[in-house]
DNA sequence: ATGTGCCAGTGGTCCGACCACCGAAAACCA
DNA sequence: TGGTTTTCGGTGGTCGGACCACTGGCACAT
């Protein structure tokens, strides 16, 4: 082993030190994941001060705050400037952001994540039919009566259009698979919120999600699949060619990424 | 006047720099992005030092490093000390600490977990037999065999186990896919791990690899899917019971979580 | 040419300080 | 007394500087 510098000869003094041996970041989130697994933080409840906290695990403000950053970057915990700092709460959501750098560094494509959801939704859709509840049901009639009643305001369509799908993966009764829709289609909202201007034939995506629903409601789960596998396939050679329609600019890249 | 808040006071120095809108974690969160999808960063460079990194965006060092834990927490970037910050290379791969983290937080159990990874598997090996290459076939096949070489090695089988899956994943042409089975597989292979020794049948679970390979050769995409849907079926109650035997500590909590 | 030792450079940690901000108690006025 | 304003302690956000442990390659001696 390398020699290194005075390595040997001052090893004395490190061996009166011979902790380091774990990051202090790491000290951090490991120990919020402690009090959370204990139940000792629940969602919307206030971490103590930065300043408390760090004398607290034992290490001072500055790795605390790397622990937390690594923490908010997570998404577990939310810092207001002046109020404290909070564990997340409101609906599970894993942010979207590390599949979004995912895609900008190796390329994903956009029907690569089309793809991925598809799956997902089919997935969904069956569990759906197969147990949803009456209540779950309930709030999939009301998104499909509100993309009826918006086929002349496109915006609002898509917004109805969001919601009716994340009912259906709210009915599937499975959080994970809820959680991991919501993330993926986050991504691809933006962009079809710029091309659904132009989009066409509301009224025939509307009745598409209608079927689905009456699917899901008789509890038909191959039906369900299948009515969510056509109305995705449909829905994303739409959207491709509503992209065709709106160049925004040249294709510079070889090919198409996510943003 | 008061010594303490002066804040009336200076607040000419402060409507010189109406800026402070942008937090400063941010704007090297940002700028590592824009570097990223130019195409300046790839997988595996290094980036510039912290202290000329933070003088070109222009934020101090504490700050830069409040932005690279947020990146290092993502997964995009890692940094070795001594050595430098480097673009993270390999496969693709999503932390499965956010998703750890929700399912503390929302108390996710494992059969949601499960059911989850079964829609993606099942979703994959259909995709996997309708187009998985010659290489990606044979790619399965080694893994089957190893198997079968396996039988009496339980920790060894387990490993290509998940080797098997993972190279389905892959096989399916979707790196989107194959990213997020490997990221929820990656969350119950170590509970398997534990459990495994327990395992009886292993013979049985082998075959049942085999005919899913050989779906999937065949590009029969449906006989897939269901043979990979009893297989995690049968797994899925072959491990509770596992489970069951290895009881390491009293039921704590009302519901079973994943850790 | 070879191996050895050194050292500049890197990330990791810590300190102390100041700022902008929030929220509620305290002071004020009507 | 009621309502509004002001104050003020506490909080997270930012900064500069400093020291440490470690890495890697360069220069030196062999």
């Amino acid at each position: 082993m390398p020699a290194t510098t005075k390595g040997k000869t001052s090893k004395a003094a490190k061996a009166a030190k011979p902790e380091t041996e774990v990051p202090a970041a790491g000290q951090v989130v490991d120990f919020v994941r402690r009090q959370i697994e204990a139940g000792r933080l629940k969602p919307g409840m206030r971490l103590p001060a930065e300043r408390d906290l760090a004398q607290e695990i034992g290490v001072s403000r500055p790795s605390l705050r790397s622990g937390l950053q690594t923490l908010q970057a997570l998404g577990v915990i939310q810092s207001r400037q002046g109020a404290g700092t909070f564990i997340a709460d409101g609906p599970p959501r894993l942010g979207g952001a590390p599949l979004s750098f995912l895609a900008a560094l190796h390329g994903f494509t956009r029907d690569e994540m089309f793809e991925a959801r598809r799956v997902l939704e089919l997935g969904a859709a069956s569990l759906a039919a197969e147990r949803a509840t009456m209540e779950k049901i309930t709030t999939l009639a009301d998104e499909v009566a509100a993309m009826f009643a918006a086929l002349d305001d496109p915006q609002e369509f898509l917004i109805h259009d969001v919601q009716f799908h994340k009912a259906v993966a709210a009915a599937s009764g499975n959080p994970v698979l809820a959680t991991l829709i919501d993330t993926i289609s986050g991504l691809v909202y933006e962009t079809r919120k710029l091309t659904v201007e132009r989009a066409h034939d509301l009224k025939e995506s509307a009745e598409m999600h209608r079927r689905i629903y009456r699917a899901i409601k008789a509890g038909d789960a191959e039906k369900a699949r299948d009515e969510m596998g056509m109305h995705l396939l449909l829905a994303r050679q739409a959207q491709a060619t509503e992209e065709e329609r709106t160049p925004k600019r040249p294709p510079t890249a070889p090919k198409e990424r996510v943003g």
